[in-house]
RNA sequence: GUCCCGUUCAUCUAGAGGCCUAGGAUAUCGCCCUUUCACGGCGAGUACAGGGGUUCGACUCCCCUACGGGACGCCA
């Protein structure tokens, strides 16, 4: 039996990271089991579903590199089929109308509240005749004797008493079908073996499986995965920051980071934080995924994020990067290469957006400095070795980093200058305070011209300061 | 309210009855490296929710309590 998951979001907003997660665990299962990963997408609530969540969805599926083997089908594809499960309940007795109005069901429900019952419907229309022809429900008759009980891959054994459950609505007076029974008819018609999922579906699992049972079908094996929560421990929602995946991919992040962050939420490999897609999937057990929810720490996203930015191919970084540099009005495509700085500044940068603030001085004409910086920084005192760096650098014919940096050093002896007294403010005068690599590095990759046309513009800001 | 599920450092986690003086990672702090900021290296503090059992022995098994989460919809 190949394996068979899916991923089955309802189109109603953008790919959050919880459903993310979901969708990783989904997927990483079929790879590692040589299976198929389905993208299905459950649209029946025709009020909240739209395009552009499907496309939001989608999108961020993509950037993550998760991709699907089959789909994404749409349940209002399949009404028909539906249906045609429906009236076969119907006819065999395993369904019925029912006609209750809204007031009978809410005055219902708060009796049993009020009795410290739990709220269920009572099954009243289950002998009536409810005519076709008038406005109803159809409900599905669940035993009501018996328990249902079933192995989760994560929380292990699960029961549930049938006392619990009641008669579902499975189409609604408009006639179009409900979750639990489209999950179920889909599940089984696209012959999925693991239903991996949030686990704010654990009790809908019952229901399914007697729908199943009386569908005559075998359930699938499941495994509900529990929720993450935000940094204060409650559910994740908007006021949390960040919480759609897009949403990181703006912010700077790599897929590969956020990937690596969320596959140890909630699961590990002994003492490995660092998991390349290859070895997630080679190692990835839904068994070992833990019961409890965990709470989403952006600190360790950030750290995971800088190990990618600094060990990752700085030519794909560059590339990852370019967008974000056009964004702080500089062209990466002049000199110098981007992934000779990206390799410089990648140590120091958490996020691309980091990043790219630090490469963006190697590509601007005009650098500016922080008030506080120059006045540290560009003082009388400076003037002389600035001066000397300038005229040993203009003279330089070979330009490479081991002349600029006997040039620093030269100047420093010749001087009786400690190096700091040299290197702080050329430094200074060079990148206007951005942190960078050595210092002849940060020279030779600023070149030549821009390096004298910077010292000059230091000097005179100096002259200017009096 | 009823049902279901969960609970190890601030956070993610290791732990399958003696290997635990509870390990790793992030964050924090300190030291080292260093022409800056980082990176890196070394080190520090911080946890088994509480109470009862079972056992020679419990973070690990059982029960109760507390706390947290989920579900209870003509949403998915």
């Amino acid at each position: 039996m190949t394996v068979r998951t899916r991923f089955a979001p309802s189109p109603t907003g953008y790919l959050h990271v919880g459903g993310a997660r979901t969708a990783l665990f989904s997927w990483l299962y079929a790879r590692k089991h040589g299976g198929k990963f389905v993208l299905r997408i459950e649209d029946t609530d025709l009020e909240r579903s739209t395009t552009e969540s499907v496309n939001a969805i989608l999108e961020g599926m993509t950037w993550l590199g998760l991709e699907y083997d089959e789909g994404p089908f749409y349940q209002t594809h399949r009404f028909d089929r539906y249906n045609e499960v429906i009236d076969q309940f119907l006819e065999a007795g395993k369904a019925y109308r029912c006609n209750c109005p809204k007031e009978r069901l809410d005055k219902l429900r708060e009796e049993q509240m009020a009795n410290k019952q739990k709220p269920r419907y009572d099954g009243h229309c289950r002998g009536q005749h409810v005519a076709p022809d008038e406005p109803h429900v159809i409900r599905f008759i669940n035993p009501q004797e018996g328990t249902v009980v079933f192995e989760d891959m994560v929380r292990g054994k699960v029961a549930f008493q049938n006392s619990e459950l009641d008669d579902l609505i499975i189409r609604r007076t408009d006639g179009s079908p409900t979750y639990n029974l489209t999950v179920v008819i889909d599940d089984l018609d696209m012959q999925i073996t693991h239903v991996i999922r949030g686990d704010d579906h654990l009790n809908n699992t019952p229901r399914q499986i007697n729908i199943l049972k009386a569908m005559g079908a075998e359930p699938p094996r499941y495994g509900h995965v529990p929720m993450i929560l935000g940094d204060d421990g409650a559910r994740l929602s908007k006021r949390h920051g960040a919480v759609s995946v897009m949403q990181y991919h703006h912010e700077g992040y790599l897929p590969e980071a956020l990937l690596n962050y969320l596959v140890r939420l909630g699961w590990s490999h002994g003492d490995q934080e660092i998991f390349s897609i290859d070895e997630m999937v080679e190692l990835f057990d839904i068994e070992d995924v833990n019961k409890a929810p965990s709470a989403f720490n952006t600190e360790k996203l950030l750290w995971l994020n800088q190990h990618y930015i600094k060990s990752d191919d700085p030519a794909r970084v560059a590339r990852l990067l370019s967008p974000h540099m056009g964004e702080l009005g500089v062209d990466p495509a002049e000199p110098p290469e981007l992934k000779d700085v990206v390799a410089m500044q990648a140590d120091r940068a958490k996020s691309l957006l980091d990043l790219a603030v630090l490469c963006a001085v190697f590509y601007k004409d005009e650098i500016e400095y922080s008030e506080k910086g120059a006045k540290k920084n560009l003082k009388t005192a400076v003037v002389e070795p600035l001066n000397k760096v300038k005229e040993k650098i203009a003279a330089l014919e070979d330009w490479s980093q081991e002349n600029l940096h006997a040039i620093i050093h030269g100047t420093a002896e010749e001087l009786d200058l400690k190096m700091g007294k040299v290197g702080m403010p050329l430094r200074f005068a060079i990148t206007g305070g951005i942190a960078s690599g050595d210092l002849d590095h940060t020279l030779y990759l600023t070149g030549k011209e821009a390096c004298i046309k910077r010292i000059d513009r230091a000097l005179e800001y100096i002259q200017q300061q009096g």
